[in-house]
DNA sequence: GACAAAAATGCAACGATATATCATTTTCCC
DNA sequence: GGGAAAATGATATATCGTTGCATTTTTGTC
């Protein structure tokens, strides 16, 4: 089920999981583990429900939905997931660097999600802003068009 | 209840929306009309339900989540409003004049959005994500921050 | 104007998404 | 081991959006 690129990414999104929660004394529970390990492995964003049906197929108990979201929005607050309100999915980070430099890709045909690093716009971005007096939030940057794939099959 | 400035914008967005309808062969109903001038008169984000009891006041009939959300539809479909989806609200657009270039963005406290127009900006991000085989849409990116009023309260 | 076709709207039910509240369990720390 | 704090579970409910089909309104044609 998972290849050999999907273990990896696991491997290293709780190896990101593990030290972030050690260094800000916070507690990575079986259950936000179990969440997080099936978003890795999922390779893209994943829905909320989803999320609770996966969880289903282990463990013994069902896991409400309050149960669910108070997990994902640890793991949002975190800094390890990435929320996508315009898909309602929720997406794993594993690469930490771009913490101020995040955007996001959905494509609005297949609904992949994809991040994108570019520090040099986001700063171009978040100048203009604050220009306006807005003050930018980091990774909520959501954009939406055609991805490579679907671009190629459309009409 | 609606100022100066608020007439102004309602009259300026019934005369765009009749044109486009006309040039497009489309017809702006009375319920689409109607939809449009409470938008406009908002100045600001609006969402589907509050729509719907908005209608309640000035019509003898109910209106159905499903006819707001088609008239919404159409409303996007023209450019006449945009929806953002991080807030499940629906904003209108008065100027027509950046269909390539525009960046929303929402207050993560307050929730008010504005929309900003920098063709400059704009075409930097296009450009970057043509290079990674992605096509941006147009009106779809919604950025999430704090407003200048929010940004001064903030503790 | 009468009529059929097409478009728009109304209605009822339902599905998907998210939150509130309180009870219970687990963990932490002394 | 015991009490406080944190996390999870259970239930109900609120919010958001869609589907399928009936009805009404508009359009185009004669």
């Amino acid at each position: 089920m998972a290849s050999a690129a999907s273990e990896d990414c696991v491997r290293l999104g709780l190896a990101l999981a593990e030290r972030l929660c050690q260094e800000r004394k916070m507690r990575l529970t079986p259950l936000r583990r179990q969440v997080l390990i099936c978003l890795l492995e999922a390779q893209g964003a994943v829905k909320a429900y989803d999320l609770i049906e996966m969880l289903h197929k282990t463990r013994k108990r069902f896991t409400p939905p309050s149960t669910i979201y108070r997990t994902l929005d640890f793991l949002v607050d975190c800094g390890l997931v990435h929320k996508i309100a315009s898909i309602n999915s929720y997406l794993p980070c594993t690469c930490q660097h771009h913490e101020n430099s995040l955007l996001l890709f959905v494509c609005s045909r297949c609904k992949k999600a994809q991040e994108m690093d570019d520090p040099k716009l986001y700063v171009a971005l978040k100048q203009r802003f604050e220009e306006l007096g807005l003050a930018l939030e980091n990774g909520s940057i959501e954009m939406h068009g055609l991805c490579h794939a679907c671009a190629k099959t459309e009409a």
